[in-house]
Order: C-alpha cells, then structure tokens, then sequence
DNA sequence: ACCTGAACACCGTTCAAGT
DNA sequence: ACCTGAACACCGTTCAAGT
C-alpha cells in the first residue's frame, strides 16, 4: 500500500508531505480554512498526529511560507536589477491564494527569512548604495511588496465571493489589468528614489 | 444606576462604549485576545448583546480601526508635507497595540479608508505630481508606513513576551533605537523618489 | 517512530425568549 | 430597544494509549 523505507517501517508521512498538502489546502479553500483539522484531513489523519511532525501550528504554516517561496528562485535573480528581483517575488506571491498574508505573518513571528531580501540589498549595492542604505532599501521594498500584494489578494478574496457591491462592481476590465501596472509604478518611485540617493551621494 | 436617556429608556451600551472598550482591551491584552467574549466581559455583557449593536466581529473592529486613527489627525497635516503626516500616521498606528495589523486587515477588507491617504494625496500633488502619480505616490507610502509598523510591533510583542531567545536577544539599545531612524530613511527614500520623478517630468 | 481517541479550553454566530 | 441563555459548529493543543 505503501513504500516502506530503508529499514522496513512504515513511514506514513514525511513533514514534507503535510506541507505540500497544506499548500494545496491554502490555494484551494484560502488561508482562513486552513485548519489543523482540514490539513489532517487531507492526508487522511488524526488532528493530534500533525503535532507530532511540527511543534504547533505557526511553525507548520512557516514551513508552508519557504516551500511557496523557493520554488522558483529564478538564477538569474541574482544578478538581476532590483525591479525584475522584485516583480519576481511579487509573481511567486500571486501564485498561491493568500500567500502575502500567510508569507507576511511567518516573517513577522520571524520564522522565516525571505530570499529576496539578499538578493535586493546586492542589487542596491550594485547599483551604487552602502551597506546601510541597502538594507534599509532592500525593507523598504520588501514591504511594499508584501503589503501591496496582501491587498491585492484580499480584493481577489472579495470579488471572487461576489461581496462587492459598492465601487468594486464598477470595477472595469481595465481597472483590473492596472494593477499590475501600479505594482510597478509604485515600484519604480523606489527605484528613482534609490537612484536620486546615488546620484546625491556622488556629488557631495 | 446608569443615565436614563431623553425618552426614559434604559439604554445600557452604545456603539461608542462598545468601541471604546474594545481599544482598551486591545491595548492591554493584544490582537490575538480581543476575542469577541473578551469584549463583552469587559462591559459586563453576554456576547450575544454585541450582536445586536454590530453585524459581526469584523465590523466592530473596523470602527475601533477608525477610532484609532481619528483621535489625532493634526489639523496642520492638512498642509505638511508628505513625510510629517507619514511620520503622524506612524505615530498614530504605535499608539496602541497591534494596531497596524488591526488596520492591515480593516483596510483589507475595504471597511475602512485612512485619513492620511488623501492627505498624502494632496501633499504629493503640491509637490509636483500629477493625479495618477500622486495616487500611486500615496499607496506606496501607505503600504510602507503599514508594513514597517506592523513588522515593528510585532518584534515588540515578541520582545514583551521574552520569546527571543535568538537574534533578538543581542539587540542593543541603539539598535532600538535606531528603528525610527529606519523608518525615516525609508521614507526618505520614497520621497526622493518623487522628487526625482517631478524632476525628470519638468526636463522632458 | 508514528498515529489514534478523547478531552480541554476556547472561538464566532444565531436565535428564541425575556424586559 | 436592548439583552439573556443556550445552542451550533467550529478552533489549537495536549496526552495517554496503541502499534
């Protein structure tokens, strides 16, 4: 029924089954239906057995958070310029329902890092800023990504529920595409910023 | 025992003691505790009375976000310039505790608008942005603004709760410090951002 | 090593019924 | 108009016990 490991156990579930199983859940049902009991659930089991892979719940979604996160660290990234760094992370975000918010909590109990981080704070360097000014570029990117895309998704949540009846429903199909085009407006006002701060940085 | 109103009426709680009670209990016990039973105990209440004043949970908590950022709202806000009223903002969400994740999730949910949108909005507008820009301009501070904040109390909380035994823990006093000078120098960057985009605007 | 079964102390929400 | 009491369908977590 099932492949027995090395040394003939049984082996029911690996911590990384439950995580590809929790993220399946997540992009299915949304972060607020992803409860210990749905994830057990899933992979056929009791509630309590989860809590003998993962030391409570905030740990098993951290572990959600990475696997969403890594898959597709494109190679290229890290000699990228911090747009394309950026609207990377931000596609890797819209892929799985809810992620921000998910990726934004994890971060914020400090049980993740994000690869991202590194890869913009190189790229400023790169671009001509010191250490200092990198790391807090590299925040200050971070943030806008994450709390732009958290928006973003709780508005997908809202229409895709049909709980839009105010202005979302005067929404037009090009109001829609714009989004991704404000992402990278906003985006571009950081970079300018970060390119000003250069340019002044040499002349003094 | 209690006030009657105009008509004789008994008239135990309005909305406003209800909020109110809320914010405290927010402040004193966090995000997490503010459980809707929490709310009703603290005005000597069933939690089936709260419904009558408030649809649901969510709504009640939308106008304690609405409170919270109300109290303050310096009149010369409606003349600075961007960064003071962002710097207000960020003082107003670190009044209380968790607010900027009480907000984040009000916000997402579109039950609130924030009163420092518009007025960054027209901040931007003086500084030489057009309307889109100027748009764009206020979402990206909003999302840092709420973003770092949310970050900063949550480290807060794990600090209070002495959870942090890792990194946390070799945090010296200027590196406490140094977390509102962070905020400044991200918001600093964005400005410059926009300073540069009028400027480009005006040579082309 | 990995899981079951049952329990504990909670949640948000609804609704008939009281005053 | 404003609230009680009780119930419903959930939560996360723990723990003895099984295999």
């Amino acid at each position: 029924m099932r492949d027995p490991d090395p040394n003939g156990q049984a082996r029911r579930h690996s911590r990384a089954d439950i995580v590809r199983a929790a993220l399946q859940l997540l992009d299915d049902e949304g972060l607020p239906n992803l409860s210990m009991r749905a994830i057990a659930d899933r992979i056929g089991v009791q509630v309590s057995a989860l809590y003998w892979h993962f030391r409570n719940k905030q740990t098993l979604l951290a572990q959600v958070s990475e696997r969403l996160l890594e898959s597709g660290t494109i190679d290229s990234d890290a000699a990228g310029d911090i747009e394309s760094i950026a609207v990377n992370f931000h596609e890797r975000l819209l892929a799985y329902r809810d992620a921000a918010e998910l990726v934004s909590s994890s971060l914020a109990l400090g049980l993740i890092t994000l690869p991202a981080r590194p890869l913009i704070h190189d790229a400023a360097v790169r671009a001509g800023l010191e250490e200092q000014g990198a790391t807090i570029a590299a925040d200050t990117i971070v943030h806008f990504v994450i709390g732009f895309t958290f928006h973003q998704q709780q508005r997908m949540n809202a229409d895709s529920a049909g709980v839009a009846i105010h202005e979302t429903a005067t929404m037009t199909v090009a109001d829609i595409g714009s989004q991704g085009d404000d992402f990278r407006a906003g985006l571009r006002l950081i970079t300018a910023g970060i390119r000003a701060t250069v340019a002044e940085s040499r002349t003094a």
